[in-house]
RNA sequence: GCCCUCGUAGCUCAGGGGAUAGAGCAGUGGCCUCCGGAGCCAUGUGCGCAGGUUCGAAUCCUGCCGAGGGCGCCA
């Protein structure tokens, strides 16, 4: 409908001899229902263009659009300083509704403008060092989500979680875990969380419980296996397994988890110095080597090796991030605030790699602050203090939690309060939503029960939706493509949270004034509304997966 | 000091060139003779400040104020 509509006016500007400006004609959808189903703007960017009171054209325009013969139009009218608003018959939404129920779940709202295009999504990427915190969460939630939205707009989409599983990081942990479990203090700068004396409890009882222990205590196996490093090595594969776990529970998962160690071992940080020596940006200066990255907008260069020869951090990420381009033409990434900084580097270096400077692309999210009955919780590696994820979503269910971190936009600093969420996890909104599914799948239940198709054959007449209340169900559901389309290009998924939550609230609206199931209610009015309640029942499932959130169809 | 993000109702947040700025929570008052009251309806207050661009600014630009984050041969 859009189509035809943005198609009609600009034929009629055309006409009329304006010279548009196309990218200024908005055609939307008003916020009030007495400005229309939809209206447009052209006459009002065009006006000056055309040498005319923006009225005058618009009144011309209008004209236009009503002789046009378009479907569904019933009327048009001039409004404001310049509008013209176009009001459809509802017939327009009843053939929405049919699309709805005939492309389904798998269907509506799907787009193919990524078709033929693929998509590598970097996101969470903690280091295997300890469980994930909850602050993690919300780049698990959104990340995922925005997978979501990339393949159900068509694109080839490859998610990855980057493990950092070498470097100092790394054998500082290993040096912890191996401390607790002699029963020596952890070094200062090392990890002092309560779960590394847990985690090395654990390895204990398991190489007891391996049997080749004896006399000498875990300990000692330790030693004899590779001593830290080894501890280093189990400590990351119970981390890793910490973090799948926990996102997996707010059904967040990865196509890949590349190791930054064996990335490594593949000779891939050589090669991508070579690579970047024959570019001619990488110089020695104070027995360092450099890579000329301000030469691309950095700041000022980066050390690739320092003076003592060993590779900065720097080096493995170009070589990883280059290596993503093998999976993707569009690569990623998903950053808190506190590694912004970090962005132009990665950019500089991709660019000297021969890779355009759309082709990669970081999302930098503000991070959470956790809060715990009022009070503010510091993160501290030095006092070990963390609030796991998993805690978080023990405390109010993968649901609550997951759409608590997909409520707000990416770019405003989230507050979790935990003992606020679980005290109020009974009025989360999501519950809301699910309810409204929930409640659809009821009446489902009921209709079969009384022996009545719960939807109703292709070709029902939909003409007896025309009460209010089921013409702004229609409507919400007629919105929903273009808010998937939106909250793709703007990497943001919480529109889709801020949409369902609208089309739950249409349906309660509708449920509550407008019987479906009633003995008096007559049969074609009944199978109508069975329709857009199947119609609601989709959108909402469309949503829900969307954002990882699970559609019962019971409470 | 420089850079990034944010400042909207009592609280948590949507809205990010368009007409009379919304939701949840909290408060108050209503609504169950048949489909789930985890629901529906009503009710009050608000765009940090000052300029600018525009037919039109909560939205874009500049400055100021406030909050968070970043500015290593650390990762």
């Amino acid at each position: 409908m859009e189509a035809v509509l943005a198609g009609a006016i600009s034929t009629a500007l055309t006409r009329f001899g304006v010279d548009a400006d196309p990218s200024r004609i908005g055609l939307e959808r008003p916020a009030r229902t007495d400005h229309g189903d939809w209206s447009t703007n052209a006459a009002l960017v065009s006006a000056k263009g055309a040498g005319l009171p923006p009225r005058e054209l618009a009144q011309q325009l209008a004209a236009e659009l009503d002789g046009a013969g378009l479907p569904h139009l019933e009327r048009t009218e001039v409004a404001g300083p310049g509008f013209v608003n176009l009001h459809l018959a509802p017939s327009w939404l009843h053939e929405v509704l049919a699309e709805v129920l005939l492309e389904g779940v798998d269907g509506y709202a799907c787009s193919d403008i990524g078709s033929g295009q693929t998509v590598n999504l970097e996101f969470v990427s903690a280091n295997p060092t300890g469980p994930l915190h909850a602050g993690g969460g919300r780049w698990g939630a959104f990340g995922d989500s925005l997978a979501r939205l990339f393949r159900r707009c068509g694109y080839a989409t490859v998610t990855e979680y980057y493990v950092n599983d070498r470097g100092a990081q790394m054998e500082l942990f290993g040096r912890s875990l191996a401390a607790r479990l002699a029963g020596e203090p952890v070094p200062d700068d090392g990890y002092h969380g309560e779960y590394v004396i847990e985690w090395a409890n654990e390895l204990a009882v398991e190489l007891e419980a391996n049997s080749a222990v004896g006399d000498a205590g875990p300990l000692a196996v330790v030693e004899a296996r590779g001593g830290t490093a080894f501890a280093a090595s189990w400590g990351r594969e119970r981390a890793l397994r910490d973090v799948a776990e926990s996102l997996a529970a707010m059904n967040v998962g990865f196509d890949r988890w590349q190791s930054e160690a064996s990335l490594v071992d593949s000779g891939a940080m050589d090669d991508v110095i070579e690579r970047l020596r024959d570019a001619g940006r990488v110089y020695e200066q104070d027995g360092a080597v450099w890579l000329a990255t301000s030469e691309f907008d950095d700041a000022k260069d980066r050390v690739l090796r320092r003076s003592d020869g060993e590779p900065t951090y720097f080096v493995p990420d170009i070589a990883y991030h280059h290596a993503k381009f093998g999976r993707g033409d569009r690569v990623i990434d998903v950053l808190g605030a506190d590694h912004h900084g970090y962005v132009p580097r990665i950019a500089a270096a991709m660019q000297m790699l021969g890779h355009a400077p759309e082709s990669y692309e970081a999302i930098v999210g503000q991070n959470v602050t956790l809060m715990r009955d009022g009070k503010v919780i510091e993160l501290s590696k030095r006092t070990g203090t963390i609030v796991e994820v998993r805690e978080l979503i023990d405390a109010v269910g993968p649901d609550v939690a997951r759409f608590a971190f997909l409520l707000q936009s990416i770019d405003s600093r989230q507050t979790i309060d935990i003992d606020l969420l679980s005290a109020q996890a009974a009025e989360n909104p999501v519950f809301y939503v699910q309810y409204a599914h929930a409640r659809i799948a009821s009446v489902a239940r009921r209709a079969e029960a009384d022996g009545v198709a719960s939807v109703p054959p292709p070709g029902t007449d939909l003409s007896p939706l025309s009460g209010d209340r089921e013409l702004a169900l229609l409507r919400a559901l007629e919105v929903l493509p273009s808010v998937v389309e939106t909250a793709l290009r703007e990497r943001a998924p919480h529109k889709v949270t801020t949409w369902v939550r609208d089309l739950a609230a249409a349906f309660h609206g509708f449920y509550h004034d407008c019987p479906i199931l009633h003995s008096q209610i007559p049969p074609e009015v009944r199978d109508a509304r069975l329709c857009l309640t199947e119609g609601t029942r989709i959108g909402l499932a469309i949503g829900l997966d969307l954002l990882g959130v699970d559609a019962p169809e019971a409470m």
